[in-house]
DNA sequence: ATGCACGCTGTTATCGATAACATTCCGGAA
DNA sequence: TTCCGGAATGTTATCGATAACAGCGTGCAT
């Protein structure tokens, strides 16, 4: 009689091709002194038996994993959602695994529950989204050994980070409006212990010196919609308002709400431009002009130091920059 | 000389307890043989060594791990990628880690591949956001004794399925029209081999059935804005449409734009609703009255069907039905 | 011819947990 | 007192891979 088929194991394949399980190992990790015909009748073997290596022995024996662990806030923002994929993806293609790991918020507690999750599972590496300053204390819950990279980190942590050029995006959104001929620019910005937000203010702040303007004061929010109506409440009421750059479609989205309820135009009375480009954007009213950040070019970038780091034995604290570009729709027009 | 300390083995624990490795074993394990005193020291011994037990080598000698694998499709719509997050947070509650694995179409062979790397890390079980048919294809690629639960799947394939009431959703939402004085409705779907469409299809027709009320031919599109904007680029021209139902909130988004540059007034001209919720509906303008699904509800439920299937050793083909609410706004007026 | 290096392969130990079985200890019934 | 049963604990085998080392030809230098 025979029992439930339970899935092949080495020596299984190694029986087939009558060899040892040994070789049969070194087929798989492309050992180099195996003969070419035994690799062959090897490869014959496995694919007969349709055989899987067992990652939990591997990773029992090698003390590392083919699983990577992402910390990510607990959220549908547009931002983190399209890291998470384009990160998957990458890591796919390089053969890993993605544990995912979501927080609520980005506290240091939170954070070590999650983390902690990950260590257990025996992670190879770790992922942390990291956009505030708090979640950069992730770093004292991960050991010294474990391979990370932070995505929207801050880049003075002595840690490898992948970020998107903020400050440029929101140059360029901020000379966009200037160049239309707007005296000055007003800002949203998001929460301000977001590093997204502080580049991004950063940047307007500079381009407006830069170019002599008033700097007019800051309007800081969530990233939500409800916020930047709130924003837009107020911005409406100012007749000297023409040229708002808020720091995510979202906020924009409210704010081009607010505009429209207080009889303002847009672009004719007020010109408008977000930040993300999500895909709804082209079909606010008006249509929004925007900063699309590349997060597939800031996926593979984070993967590949990850995996550098995975291969030397020590860390790097390199940092890579993605630039990110304008999309001009039709929210901005030249002002009155 | 002390080597570099890794990390604590389950003998230490019990070194230091006092004890054998498989005392440790079952106090960790909740076996019901161990005298109170000792657990108490193993315990303390487990706190003060800082032991985490190492999941590889359970799930070698087990046969199964604490990860469960979920194949979603590729993208950062507002009802995938809510379901992920649901499902992580409550996946985490329950000790387990989630392995995603997406696709960017929900074809036999990319969920072949997806299926074929979650086999790979002996996932203890898998979710299937199956919105397609094609998706239920995934079921060939499945082992017959591997845990699965179908998210927004076919409830007919004899598979654990939970879904959102889709027919119920629309059915609100169209009768919420039809008592408001419109004569009918008309219907923007989503692509019409989801399954999430059919229901929503099948509830819109029901309910102007039912009501003696003319049944307009049906416009599908894709899930997005720019979709929303052609069909209502239509819808907008025809005098005789007072009351649009659109298949999502960003569909609806596409179409308020469509009207607003045909000077279609929402809600005076034209009624609208939406399906989703999406934080951001709120801020349409005008805001936008939709339905909300209770993702979180799913996933739970997802959850509690893949770990009764995980213990018992049999299939049991629930299907859990969860319903949505009508969310009412400003989108929607009495026709002139 | 001898010896040695190297390419190829096999043998054995090992990782850290659980499972199965063995042992000890204790209290209560005969 | 003796014996028995069950609770509490210990011992040993096991999962399936890689690492380390050992063995065996073969070719080439001496």
């Amino acid at each position: 009689m025979d029992k439930v088929t339970r899935s092949p194991a080495m020596t299984d394949v190694a029986r087939l091709a009558g060899v040892s399980h040994q070789t049969v190992s070194r087929v798989l990790n492309d050992h180099p002194n195996v003969k070419e015909q035994t690799r062959i009748r090897v490869r014959a073997a496995i694919a007969e038996l349709n055989y899987r290596p067992n990652r939990a022995a591997r990773a029992l024996v090698t003390g590392r994993s083919q699983l990577i662990g992402v910390v990510a806030r607990n959220s549908t923002l547009y931002g983190p959602a399209s890291m998470l994929t384009e990160f998957e993806q990458a890591a796919a293609d390089a053969g890993f695994a993605v544990s995912v790991g979501s927080v609520r918020e980005l506290d240091r507690s939170s954070i070590g529950s999650v983390v902690d999750r990950h260590l257990d599972q025996r992670v190879a590496g770790l992922v942390v989204i990291a956009n505030t300053a708090s979640a950069m204390e992730a770093l004292a819950e991960i050991p010294g050994d474990m391979p990370v990279v932070f995505i929207d980190g801050d880049p003075a942590s002595g840690r490898p980070v992948v970020t998107v050029d903020q400050v440029a995006g929101a140059r360029a959104a901020t000379r966009h409006l200037l160049d239309a001929g707007h005296r000055t620019v007003w800002h949203v910005s998001g929460p301000t212990d977001w590093f997204d937000s502080a580049g991004r203010i950063q940047g307007w702040r500079q381009t407006l010196e830069e170019a002599g303007a008033e700097v007019p004061p800051l309007l800081s929010a969530d990233w939500s919609a409800a916020e930047g109506y709130r924003a837009g409440q107020m911005l409406a009421r100012m007749p000297e308002v023409t040229a708002i750059f808020t720091a995510n479609d979202h906020l924009a989205l409210g704010i081009l709400r607010a505009l429209y309820e207080r009889d303002r135009r847009v672009p004719h009375d007020v010109s408008v431009v977000g930040f993300d480009d999500v895909p709804e954007a082209a079909y606010f009213i008006p249509p929004l002009t925007t900063v699309r950040q590349a997060f597939g070019d800031v996926a593979r970038a984070a993967l590949s130091l990850l995996l550098g780091q995975m291969r030397e034995d020590f860390t790097t604290a390199d940092h890579i920059v993605v630039p990110p570009h304008l999309i001009e729709r039709a929210s901005v027009g030249r002002p009155a």
